[in-house]
DNA sequence: GGGTCCTATGACTATAAACGCATAACGGCG
DNA sequence: CGCCGTTATGCGTTTATAGTCATAGGACCC
């Protein structure tokens, strides 16, 4: 069996939770399926979602140093997209594994 | 196109966000890895880990009722394996982006 | 029943971070 | 240069939760 069971480093479990940390949040997660498609610029980010253009502007910084999201400068304005599509892909796991559950629990009620 | 590059409802980001809270902490990931193949009791958990019996018994509690874990009772002791391998797949996703973005660094600093 | 071991939980503190307000920094334009 | 529109950031408040200690709840054995 060799290693395959190894529990990771602590430095490594450091930075795994850090990245969930970063998918923790609603608003950070809103964000990120608003950039996901098309990109957008932070006065349309503000309409969609309510927040103050401070909070927005702090999520948008901490995604980007993951590499989740992008700016390119048009103007005065700063026009934000998502980077890659990881996030789509764990959250399509996670939906999958809600989703599983809700079924086994409706099976525990029906005869 | 159709609907799929909808927001998802405030719900569902509700959820996705919860179940990602749960492996934002070092201690629940690394229970989880600990948990991942061999089945262990609370004692050796204790052991591997340094935590107190009540953090690592509120830990797994919180794992349980998201179906990440589960136990068995042996006698006096409880006995918990991690149930299914969601999670070693979110990790792999995850390691597999950092290594991305690293190489990238590394390339930056190449001529 | 009492004693002993193991686990769950209430109470508490400490710390991190969300969120907004005010303001600084910066780019464009007259 | 001064003015204005946009984004970044220092600061304060508030809330959530990690982590511990003490203790209650249970299972086993006498």
């Amino acid at each position: 069996m060799g290693v395959a069971g190894a529990t990771p480093s602590p430095e490594l479990l450091e930075e795994y939770s850090r990245f969930f940390r970063l998918l923790s949040e609603p608003a950070r997660l809103q964000l990120l399926c608003l950039l996901r498609g098309a990109p957008k610029d932070v006065a349309a980010l503000i309409e969609a979602t309510g927040f103050s253009q401070s909070h927005i502007s702090r999520q948008l910084g901490s995604l980007q140093r993951a590499g989740l999201v992008q700016c390119t400068r048009e103007g005065v304005r700063t026009i934000w997209q998502a980077e890659g599509d990881l996030v789509e892909e764990l959250c399509n796991l996670v939906q999958s594994r809600l989703r599983q559950r809700l079924e086994a629990q409706l099976l525990q009620l029906n005869p």
